[in-house]
DNA sequence: ATGTGTGAATCGCTTCACAGCT
DNA sequence: AGCTGTGAAGCGATTCACACAT
């Protein structure tokens, strides 16, 4: 069979994409075959995994599907292998060098946030404008003028730019970064930002995600009337 | 006609849901929309409103008749009114109560999110168990004794608690805010709260965010070869 | 007996396309 | 002419159900 290139989603004929909505919960799943390694627990379920999770064990196993076979027919995963799968399927098998742009109160909170670096985050550097906050200790970073942005982003050789600055300066700031050798912006700030497309950006948005709950709270009983 | 007890959604007949997308497009519409109303723009249409955010004009109108016929045919949106209507649907027509549990670097940042601020989400209380956090100023507020969170719940009549503690910690605090007359919960801790079914829980993962984005950069240049 | 892997069926969201209002 | 509001069509994600492996 010589040339063994196995494409990681062989399933379906051509180019067939893995929904966005798997890729989430494959980070879920991360989450919870880490805790259970580390319990040591040695096999799971697909109906394990699911009911701990609140999703069907279909789901789970259609989710794995796309990239490949994991588990044993009648005996089903094996923690640890899992986890090491997972962790190649979602980029966690490598160290990513992050940036932190903004040492304002989120920035700074972002930087230090400990599910970062556990899970191969390492955040190598913090930037401001703010000649006040230049200079200052953010956990053991220094924060670094963001005028030095391209030179610090070189020599700390910055894979993903975090933006934490408030929502105008959100696309100055991402004009310079993009022109750094870079994969990909999470960003913060309220705001859509453009991009070339040779790089990925997420949006985190926290006030949405306040306004969806306000939703939910308002038309929580709407099927018990009517 | 008599009574017109309008409900919010009578498109379908027997009970039809809102998808969540749905939500999620209308709180970014409201922020499109305020920025709109803020530059003295009157009208708008679907058209525009989706171009700005990259939807479709069908996407932005199918979204809006879930709640009701806002436009005008032939004209478009007024700003100023589906400003109003869109504070309605997702309940920022009020101000809510917020505490936030956790004064670490997250729960403060949290506390001092302008955008919450701005959207009618009023940060009334910081808690923490850590003595060297208790008595500390987070902006204008004093971080108080996790002990006195039922009493400083019915202090501030707190709608929603934002959970900003180690996950080790998450379903203990949980546990005791649902026993006030709290409505709702936003998780920034990773791991899953058991909750009672009168309330509404929203998770938010910002590792979770940025595994997603690995994932995407890793398999960007997918289709372009093979 | 148990639990995976997966085509087929189902469900639900998005897009189309056009009638109807301004 | 221009743009909304909305059934119907299209399509993508979830669930079902069962052959197959242990």
């Amino acid at each position: 069979m010589g040339r063994k290139k196995i494409r990681h989603y062989d399933s379906d004929s051509p180019l067939m994409q893995v929904p966005e909505s798997t890729i989430r919960r494959m980070s879920m799943y991360y989450r919870l075959i880490e805790t259970l390694v580390a319990k040591g627990v040695d096999q799971i379920s697909s109906d394990e995994i699911g009911t701990m999770q609140g999703f069907t064990s279909a789901q789970v196993r259609k989710d794995l599907s796309f990239f490949g076979s994991f588990g044993r027919r009648g005996l089903g995963y094996n923690t640890r292998e899992l986890k090491r799968q997972i962790a190649a399927i979602l980029g966690l098998d490598h160290i990513w060098h992050v940036a932190v742009i903004g040492a304002g109160s989120i920035g700074s909170a972002l930087a230090q946030y400990p599910e970062f670096a556990d899970h191969g985050f390492q955040i190598r550097l913090i930037l401001d404008n703010d000649p006040g906050k230049i200079g200052r200790q953010v956990g053991s970073l220094t924060v670094k003028d963001i005028a030095r942005l391209e030179a610090e982003f070189a020599a700390a050789a910055i894979d993903i730019a975090i933006i934490a600055v408030p929502a105008r300066a959100a696309q100055l700031v991402t004009d310079r970064v993009v022109t750094t050798s870079i994969r990909g912006i999470l960003n913060f700030a309220p705001c859509q930002l453009i991009i070339p497309p040779h790089l990925v950006m997420r949006q985190e948005n926290m006030a949405l995600e306040l306004e969806v709950l306000t939703y939910f709270i308002r038309n929580k009983n709407r099927d018990s009337i009517d």
